[in-house]
RNA sequence: ACGCCCGUAGCUCAGUGGAUAGAGCAGCGGUUUCCUAAACCGCGUGUCGGAGGUUCGAUUCCUCUCGGGCGUACCA
């Protein structure tokens, strides 16, 4: 905890508690229901503006309670209310039995007194009390570069980790290694007919070997750097040393690659180390201890089935040998056993079959299930040119997150990744990413900040302190200067609604909707004029709406510009 | 066959147990002696895929159904 900044309650969020108070004590001095059958009051901020500043269902979540009709409830609160008002100018009774609020706007300024107090902070608050959360996410296999999916992935990753930071989580950040099994095996084999390709020899390509460009590289880099010498060894040996290079340069470059995407993990989890601890073993044993495992056909099964899973799974082979799933059991024991509360895990569609087959394997540990998400991202379509552009996992072809970063860059990608529902099935329009247009939402919230501090630069020329004036803030009565300001006010909130509901695209919603009240005022208003006092006023709300956005684009990782 | 996701305006996507379902793009028409026109203002007759059900109220929840995507190994 860093003191005032989080924590306290903002304006906002006072006077809706207050006020939600007054509503609860109404109901009951008007005899409309008991303490017990009081429903908890909802407060919103309603669509239609004539609709007022806040309003609130509760006479028609009442109607059967207190057996009247919805207005007639509402007349009866709202009589009981008159007599404590407070910031509230106006009640009005409306549509089936809402009951609207309307804010004495003035109050409202004190946001930004608050903003200027907490700067960078604003926003945060406490609504996840420093619980535990691991989010695991983009987790690729070590045996070829980021694509298309990944970058979805890790942009949805990352952004959720920095609301879930700002919502009061603790938050860990993990990628897991797959470095152990099969597909290592294959990556060694493709890397090695590259390597001896290289030298000009004869090398058959594996039949499910890795197709891509960055193997063939990297297998022309190896035999720059040893010439023949790995074609001397026996083939253990040389195996072996291949799986190692190419492991440590494939896992280097993801670093870089994701580096660059401005994502960073706290932790980097091997598979390997599960095989080498013994946890793996263990997780097996812990399961036949459990009585939930059985031996049938040479092989061990997991009792899967009886935990929400279609079928059985088999655990360890007929050779001996582990299937996929239990190192990964290994993995998520693993993680509830290092004490998180929560434990995100964030898949690509393509692997949302395993789901029910990892919550099965952690209730047959006697975990508690509910404590860990899986949040599936979607597939990603790529349209060029107006087309389809056709991925090949057979000959290697595929969009890679290192070029949507040179050819888009880095803060429209993560931008359109960010804005989307993780669950929608995203068209990822190529030429619309990279237009320099308005056809592109990313310059919009960028261009909101910009204009904002050029007109500081404007102000600061004619001799005007860029600082928030808490004796001018009286002059702020237009109308998108109230709409400003409630937004402004919402902030806070809306990252922690994005925290709960694990949707990280809200953020990306709101900063679009901040910049058109902004973009819209601008062009209503002139925030340098002959009024002095209005001027310094109108200074100190670009301030707070500056602030907000830089806080906001913070968050989804894309760059806040002064100047475009 | 079963499971998960999606189906909302011409296109790309938001949204919600409530009041007249929204935004961008595309289209049409305006705005610049004025802090950046990458902006603003105006113009929308949508079976919220379809049918039932729960509810005072359903686009939202439930069931069924149609269409699309993905997935259902002793591969990972």
């Amino acid at each position: 905890m860093d003191g005032g900044a989080r924590g306290d309650m903002n304006t906002l969020e006072q006077m809706k508690e207050e006020l939600k108070q007054n509503i609860g004590a109404a109901v009951i001095a008007a005899g409309l229901a008991s303490q017990e059958e009081l429903p908890e009051v909802m407060l919103e901020v309603p669509r239609d503006k004539s609709h007022g500043d806040l309003a609130t269902n509760i006479a028609m979540q009442l109607a059967r309670i207190a057996k009247k009709n919805p207005r007639q409830i509402a007349e009866e609160i709202v009589e009981e209310m008159n007599r404590n008002k407070g910031f509230i100018k106006e009640v009005q009774i409306a549509g089936p039995g809402f009951i609207n609020f309307f804010i004495d706007r003035s109050s409202l300024s004190k946001i930004l007194l608050e903003m200027d107090q907490q700067k960078d902070d604003y926003g945060r608050t406490d609504t996840g009390a420093g619980e535990k959360v691991l989010v695991e996410f983009v987790s690729a296999n070590p045996t070829g570069s980021l694509h298309l999916g990944h970058a979805r992935g890790a942009a949805i990753g990352d952004v959720l980790c920095n609301v879930l930071e700002t919502a009061g989580y603790d938050v860990t950040r993990e990628y897991y290694i797959n470095d152990a099994g099969n597909q290592i095996h294959n990556m060694t084999l493709s890397l090695e007919a590259r390597y001896r390709e290289a030298l000009g020899l004869e090398a058959p390509f594996p039949e499910d070997g890795y197709r891509g460009p960055d193997i063939v590289r990297l297998g022309e880099k190896l035999a720059r750097e040893e010439g023949d010498r790995l074609e001397q060894m026996e083939e253990a040996e040389r195996h072996a040393f291949i799986r190692q290079y190419g492991l440590t340069h494939l896992l280097e470059k993801i670093k870089e690659d994701l580096g660059d995407y401005r994502v960073k993990f706290d932790s980097w989890f091997s598979e390997q180390s599960l095989h080498d601890s013994g946890a793996v073993q263990e997780s097996v044993e812990e399961l036949t201890k459990r009585g939930q495992t059985y031996e049938k056909e040479g092989a061990l099964w997991l009792n899967s089935s009886s935990f929400g899973d279609d079928k059985d799974r088999v655990l360890v082979k007929q050779d001996g040998s582990y299937t996929y799933i239990t190192p990964d059991i290994a993995y998520h024991r693993n993680k509830y056993n290092r004490g998180y509360g929560r434990i995100v895990n964030i898949f690509g569609a393509d692997h949302h079959g395993y789901v029910p087959r990892m919550k099965a394997a952690m209730a047959a540990l006697g975990y508690d299930v509910d404590q860990m998400t899986f949040l599936i991202t979607q597939m990603v379509k790529l349209y060029q040119g107006g087309e389809l552009v056709k991925m090949s996992k057979r000959t290697g072809k595929a969009i890679t997150l290192v070029d949507l970063m040179e050819e888009v860059g880095v803060d429209a990608t993560r931008y359109i990744f960010a804005s989307r529902s993780p669950d929608s099935h995203l068209d990822f329009d190529m030429d619309l990413a990279v237009s320099q247009s308005n056809e592109n939402p990313v310059f919009y919230v960028q261009y909101a900040h910009a204009r904002i501090n050029s007109v500081f630069r404007q102000a600061e020329e004619r001799g005007y302190a860029v600082q928030v004036d808490p004796e001018s803030l009286s002059a702020l009565q237009e109308e998108p200067e109230f709409d400003l300001l409630q937004k402004l006010a919402e902030f806070p909130e809306e990252i922690a609604t994005a925290a709960r509901q694990l949707a990280p695209h809200r953020v990306a919603r709101y900063l679009y909707d901040l910049s058109t009240l902004l973009h819209s005022y601008y062009n209503a208003h002139r925030v340098i004029q002959e009024d002095e006092k209005l001027t310094r006023a109108r200074i100190s709300l670009l301030l707070g709406v500056a602030q907000v956005l830089k806080n906001g684009l913070r968050m989804i990782g894309v760059s806040a510009p002064e100047k475009m």
